[in-house]
RNA sequence: GUGGGUGUAGCUCAGUUGGCAGAGCAUCAGGUUGUGGCCCUGAGGGUCGUGGGUUCAAGUCCCAUCACUCACCCCA
């Protein structure tokens, strides 16, 4: 009996949001096309294995929080629960590394992930997501936190912050992993009992634990920093002395450690205080070995991914972009006056003026009652006496003021009193 | 997967030791002939999440269940 609801964790977005995501998204296009970054536009269903391969298949989204089904010709299908892969299989399957050494792609839509909801974190979630391919020089990593920081001032979001790290290479990481292992064999009773796991699983997730007591207990835990090879050291260097050249304020955060696989070196996250638990509203990295990895050849890449939910739900408590408004509302009194009204309005409409009409008859103050509502700026007042002597009345909302206009050519009128004031 | 919180009108929420279902906002209609915002009056709108139980009597107490939500985990 109860209405059918969404699914669990699937939002709708009304209108009065809607409109807050279309001014991000804006405002993202303009900088990713200052910053030479092309949209691609990629299916959200992808093989299952892309993802396996990809993010990693010990990871909890592959383990644990993929939508993978089979479809009815029985191959193992998965909605994307993130982007970068299916731009990596786009651009290798296109073969685009062969026209071009450079590539630098945005892409933006949704992700699913079976997650437990809370604040911020939804099953169905929307990602922004930019992608440098082809270049393996820090300045592109740089590059991709000065366009984060670029938009997030550019959205009013001043509680935010980069926080950057370097997870070495395979070159020099297992090293520190043994390292780091060896450490936590130590401390073991101190740490918690996914602590306890994860020393086996991922033992560099143990130095990321919130728990007062792994804290503690990894305090002297060895350093990633002290364990990067020269070639790492010096490309950390480089995105450090980048962004203090351009005067980009970041914290460097030796145990930002990040959830996929595939990342090496640079490391980066955007952390804000304004959303509870989740305080990652962008995250990214480098990704070099992703493309080989994936059957390609050796293209390095780096690229980053903005939480959409989150970011909108931010900039909603900062600011609320104006609704739309009508230029004119028309008041139309008595059933013979409609007919003019709605022929007036539908030319007004086909010119791209904004503009409502009562469709039903409806008592003038009433009429007057939802131009008000609507913010209408002027109402056309189509009376049934005037319209006999040709006549209507245009009133101005704001100062009050009335004139009485012709009804001949009454919508080439008002089209030309309108785009003359600028609407 | 684990733990906490909350479910009463479209929205935000009151509801006393169990005793007739409420307010504000929103919607609609009026407040002398065809003129908005403020103000005033009125109307509509509820199986009190759902199902059991206790009781003369349950929105209120008990049990179950579902939904939402926050947190853990994980991540954007």
């Amino acid at each position: 009996m109860t209405p059918l609801q969404s699914i669990k964790g699937f939002k709708d977005i009304l209108p009065g949001e809607s409109e807050l995501w279309q001014s991000i998204e804006e405002q993202a296009k303009t900088v990713f096309a200052a910053f030479g970054f092309r949209e691609i536009r990629l299916p959200m269903l992808e093989k299952t294995e892309l993802f396996a391969r990809s993010i990693g298949e010990a990871t909890d989204i592959v383990e644990k929080e993929m939508y993978t089904f089979q479809d009815r010709g029985g191959d193992l299908l998965t909605m994307r629960p993130e982007a970068t892969a299916g731009i990596v299989r786009a651009y290798l399957q296109h073969k685009l590394y062969a026209q071009e050494p450079v590539h630098k792609f945005f892409t933006i839509g949704p992700m699913f992930r079976r997650e437990r909801p809370q604040k911020g974190r939804y099953r169905q979630f929307s990602q922004i997501n930019a992608e440098i391919f082809g270049v393996a020089s820090p300045y592109a990593d740089a590059q991709l936190i000065l366009v984060l920081v670029h938009l997030m001032n550019g959205l009013g979001v001043t509680d935010a912050k980069p926080h950057i790290n370097s997870l070495g290479c395979p070159a020099c990481r297992p090293a520190f992993r043994t390292a780091l292992q060896d450490f936590l064999a130590d401390a073991g009773d101190q740490l918690c009992s996914d602590c306890l796991r994860r020393r086996e699983t991922n033992p560099l997730r143990v130095l990321d634990c919130k728990v007062p007591g792994c804290k503690e207990a990894t305090q002297n835990a060895p350093a990633l920093s002290d364990y990067l090879c020269a070639e790492c050291r010096t490309h950390f260097a480089t995105v450090r002395q980048a962004l203090d050249d351009r005067g980009v304020a970041y914290t460097i955060d030796d145990r930002l450690v990040r959830g996929l696989d595939y990342y090496i070196r640079t490391t980066f996250e955007i952390q804000t205080g304004a959303l509870g638990a989740q305080n990652a509203i962008a995250g990214g990295g480098r990704y070099d070995g992703l493309a080989r990895a994936l059957g390609g050849p050796d293209i390095p890449a780096t690229g980053f991914a903005i939480g959409l939910d989150r970011l909108a739900e931010i900039v909603g408590s900062i600011r609320r972009p104006d609704l739309p408004r009508p230029t004119l509302y028309i008041a139309a009194l008595g059933e013979d006056a409609r007919p003019m009204a709605f022929q007036c309005l539908s030319q007004l409409n086909l010119s791209g003026i904004t503009a409502e009409m009562a469709y039903e008859d409806k008592s003038l103050k009433s009429q007057m009652k939802r131009a008000n509502k609507l913010g209408a700026a002027h109402v056309l007042i189509i009376g049934e006496q005037e319209m006999q002597q040709g006549k209507a009345t245009l009133r101005d909302m704001a100062t009050k003021e009335q004139v009485t206009i012709p009804t001949d050519d009454l919508a080439a009128h008002l089209i030309e009193r309108f785009h003359n004031t600028g609407g």
